[in-house]
RNA sequence: UGGCCUAUGGUGUAACUGGCAACACGUCUGAUUUUGGUUCAGAAGAGUCUAGGUUCGAGCCCUAGUAGGCCAACCA
């Protein structure tokens, strides 16, 4: 007898399963449809996994469609980070990479034949005018003198404004729904606006340009896009979208919408982040602080782990805020599985070991990672002169019987080495310790015991004459606010200082000098690193990805 | 003086669509541990926004209220 746990659904999982069964399509259909204005983040990570995950769990397609209706922010360089990310993430389109600039001959056609049934006339108010009829969310809006012009008319002003006859803003086309609706949306939207202006696909080929509102719904149509997946903001925009097809008798794609992730101590507009980048608030859209996909990347997240979270997170209609715990939570538990295990000291002072003869070296075995079997091991050697980290030891340790690291008379055990204990150390005037003295005892030997010795702290080492000399990165969270949707102020005002902390002087073990840029490793009872991208030959640089949990730390404070 | 959406432990989600609320994160114990990590065992923590109603029975349905979100870009 085996019970099976049924798998709770999702509210679109639930949605789709109904629809496979009512037999509406043989297969679902999504699409993924950023802007190409900025580098993707978070937040669209979730929509990413959101849209792909769903055609690979129920076995259709997601489309990959940039929505470049807007050649005043849209750059090639956003499509190409786009689809690096997507791809890193572990997505792969094949052949169903769209644009909405393709479509932009079929869109006129459309716009022409909603002008021919008489539901979208030329406009030509100015702007002000234009918001003055439009009314309030409270006041219903008022018609527009030119609603009612002839078919034949609004043809040839069209027909003009796509010649090239008028300027920005001169014309404009819109739908003819219902100026006092209550749904603002549905106030004679704009469907095409004037823009002379070079596109970075169709170059100057247009100067009219569909809005959102007339682009997105028909690129859904002709791509036969089943589910429509889209954020709460947009939910307003549903009967328009219904509306167009409707209108247009073509294939009609349903629109869904969820909420969008919110993030605490973290902000998740691509508008504010891009004030970071260029305010220099951070070095970059890459920046290891940032929550933009190539900023997590380079920080250390990996794909799986957003993927992890992004699952986690799940999707429902009510806007919340996500503890980034659950993200942190997410690469931990990532890394510890696969990354390798390395000694690196942050703050390294030296111990010397006096009864360990000067020139000998003693080679010891460590197993790269306890949680993998198959990731073999390493060489360390180990010599007189070690570094450890200050931090691991206190001369006078305010509890002591909680302390259970060095300290004069103390024993702890140099981890996959040998149990030593301290012997005395030297200060400078200032009070800090130059150097520790201790004693290893033969007997002890890392998987050759036979002290029957045991003690409660081990030690992270180097040895000195080893030692490779790095820098490290250590990030911290970029805002000290928790939720950054409820303050009034700007949100710069609640950036972190100390966000980026860099550190010179780090020693790390000799095997280090094989790693290359990307790789990851846990610094044993610190955290987890991946090497950046800012290294060079003669100097490794370390991106702290996040620390490992520290119990004893937090009960400390 | 509008319309739409939402409301479940600290956080994110679940509850087979009416049968006395589950999972994950977080928190706290204890065990194991050559990482104060991991792992393991366990605990605390909500009676499902409020008030009515329908029902033998409601977190799920209805009504009203409250709170939060969204909508007035020729942005998406």
């Amino acid at each position: 007898m085996e019970q099976q746990k049924t798998e709770s659904l999702n509210f679109i999982e639930q949605l789709i399963e109904q629809d496979l069964k009512e037999g509406k399509f043989s297969a679902i259909q999504t699409r993924f449809p950023p802007e190409p204005n900025g580098y993707l983040h978070i937040g669209h990570a979730k929509s990413i996994c959101l849209n792909f995950g769903l055609a690979e769990k129920y076995k259709g397609r997601c489309n990959l469609r940039f929505d470049d209706t807007n050649p005043e922010k849209e750059e090639t360089e956003y499509v190409e980070s786009i689809k690096t990310d997507v791809r890193w993430l572990g997505y792969d389109w094949g052949d169903h990479e769209f644009y909405a600039s393709d479509y932009f001959q079929d869109l006129y056609e459309m716009a022409v034949r909603l002008i021919s049934k008489g539901v979208a006339y030329v406009d030509e108010l100015s702007a002000e005018e234009f918001n003055v009829l439009k009314g309030t969310p409270t006041e219903p809006g008022k018609e527009s003198p030119y609603r009612n012009r002839a078919i034949q008319e609004n043809i040839d002003l069209f027909d003009k404004m796509k010649s090239g006859v008028y300027q920005n803003g001169e014309r404009v086309l819109r739908a003819k729904i219902d100026m006092s609706s209550p749904n603002m949306q549905l106030r004679d939207p704009i469907l095409y606006r004037i823009k002379h202006m070079e596109h970075h696909r169709t170059g100057s080929k247009w100067c009219i340009y569909p809005t959102y509102d007339f682009a997105h719904g028909q690129s859904d149509s002709m791509e036969q896009v089943t589910h429509s997946l889209c954020t709460l903001e947009f939910e307003v925009h549903r009967p328009l979208y219904e509306w167009l097809l409707a209108q247009l008798e073509i294939y009609p794609s349903k629109q869904t919408e969820f909420a969008r992730l919110n993030l605490s101590y973290t902000i998740v507009s691509k508008r504010n982040l891009r004030e970071l980048v260029e305010g220099g608030h951070v070095l970059g859209w890459d920046d290891p602080r940032m929550p933009t996909i190539s900023g997590i990347r380079r920080r250390g997240f990996t794909a799986t782990s957003i993927r992890k979270f992004a699952e986690s997170v799940g999707v429902a209609r009510r806007n919340g805020l996500t503890d980034v715990a659950l993200l942190e939570h997410a690469v931990r538990e990532d890394l510890n599985k696969n990354a390798p295990r390395i000694f690196g000291i942050m703050n390294p002072v030296k111990l010397i070991i006096t009864n360990w003869p000067e020139e000998k070296e003693e080679i010891m075995k460590a197993e790269n990672n306890p949680e993998d079997e198959n990731a073999g091991s390493r060489a360390l050697p180990f010599t007189r002169e070690l570094y450890i980290d200050s931090s691991d030891f206190m001369e006078d340790p305010p509890s002591p019987s909680k302390w259970f690291r060095l300290g004069p008379d103390r024993e702890v055990r140099l981890k996959k080495a040998y149990i030593i204990k301290c012997s005395g150390f030297k200060k400078d005037q200032e009070g800090r310790i130059l150097e520790i003295y201790a004693e290893y005892d033969p007997a002890t030997r890392s998987g050759q015991d036979t002290s029957g010795k045991k003690v409660k702290g081990t030690l992270g080492w180097v040895s000195v004459p080893h030692a490779v000399h790095a820098e490290v990165r250590l990030y911290d969270r970029l805002f000290l606010t928790e939720n950054l949707n409820k303050i009034s102020d700007d949100f710069k005002n609640h950036l972190n200082p100390n966000s980026l902390q860099t550190n010179t002087n780090v020693v790390v073990e000799p095997s280090v000098r094989t790693a290359s840029v990307g790789n990851q490793f846990q610094f044993e009872r610190i955290g987890y690193f991946r090497v950046d991208e800012d290294s060079t030959a003669e100097r490794i640089i370390f991106n702290r990805t996040i620390t490992l949990k520290d119990t004893w730390g937090k009960k400390m404070n």
